[in-house]
DNA sequence: ACCTGAACACCGTTCAAGT
DNA sequence: ACCTGAACACCGTTCAAGT
């Protein structure tokens, strides 16, 4: 329900209630019990739409690297573009339905990588994970800036990780390349699990 | 505090409430806004602890791979003990200090192991969100078992991922190694990231 | 000065009452 | 047969009233 991803965007995940959604749409809070049997059933449609989004542009060029990049990447960009629902998509198994055509996509462009199926599948579950992990913790940041001022002041200043450098000295030496560049992070962690692909 | 962290074990962080608390403890549900501002920051400090837990006994071996390995494999185990607890990690940036002593372990060996500082942060920061995304994924899996009947019913069978194969070949091709083992997955993905690391 | 608990403004969901 | 919305059993948090 387009409505309710709106009421989600605008006010964070946490504000979403189907009060908050019947004033939306100007009905009874009860009314959306005729299309979704609880509230957590329409959270679920909400997370396997933006697991499913943009999956159907993936590209499939001669170079099945760069195309299972393109994949978590896109995965990426779709999470990131609802972060307050984001973390929601922990409550979807990694086998539901919403998955299967993203991940036969990068399934595919392992085994055309010339993989054997037990790689791939070792492959494929570290990619998705990292990129879970990954995503969620930079969504996390700008869900905050949501949540605490309605949407819209996305891109403020990135919280600097800046450790007591007495304590922990091998962290410090190392702070100051921790957050400096969240996307090229991203696909830096990409390429070191893809780093021997064969080709 | 062991009585709240006791109370998210048994009946899942989402049953969790001041008034359950209160009622676990015999007391008014408000008296413990003395010694937290709120209920988030009630539950941040048991997800500190749980960030925290075992940290202090991790090993500093002669082959810091293996120490790399308990780390990580120390983490997954300590959030699998709090499964309904485990997702509200991400709600403390990686940057704050109940991570501080487990990163400054992690990137001493790879340091130790005569990595570069901009290479240690890029395999930290990929181990790391390696680990939070594998284990949130199994945690939701044992969350779901505690939330439903209370804790004890752990270790159930095992949802099987089985997509219909005609509609995704590749993928069913891999589906039979998907699930067969959670800790050996982990371990596996683990590897691939450290593949390369300098010895 | 400290503590308690009544009260406020919410919430998801049900189901009796209306049409 | 269908729909509505009053009502139930919660929730986090505040703050006036007690000691």
């Amino acid at each position: 329900m387009a409505a309710a991803m709106e009421v989600v965007d605008t006010n964070g995940a946490g504000a979403f209630s189907m009060r908050a959604l019947g004033g939306f749409l100007d009905c009874d809070p009860t009314a959306m019990y005729r299309h979704f049997a609880t509230k957590n059933a329409l959270l679920d449609a909400l997370v396997d739409s933006v697991i499913r989004d943009g999956v159907a542009d993936l590209p499939e060029t001669d170079d099945p690297r760069a195309d299972i990049r393109a994949n978590f990447r896109q995965l990426r960009r779709s999470l990131l573009a609802h972060p307050t629902l984001a973390p929601l998509v922990l409550r979807r198994p990694p086998g539901v339905g919403a998955y299967w055509e993203r991940s036969d996509h990068a399934v595919a462009q392992l085994h055309r990588a010339g993989m054997d199926p037990a790689d791939a599948a070792n492959v494929y579950q570290t990619l998705l994970f990292y990129t879970l992990g990954h995503t969620l913790s930079e969504a996390r940041q700008l869900a905050r800036a949501v949540e605490k001022e309605g949407a819209g002041a996305r891109g403020g200043p990135v919280a600097q990780v800046r450790p007591p450098a007495e304590l922990h000295p091998d962290l410090s030496d190392v702070a100051p390349h921790l957050r400096e560049d969240n996307e090229s992070q991203f696909l830096a962690g990409l390429d070191l699990i893809l780093r021997d692909l064969p080709r």
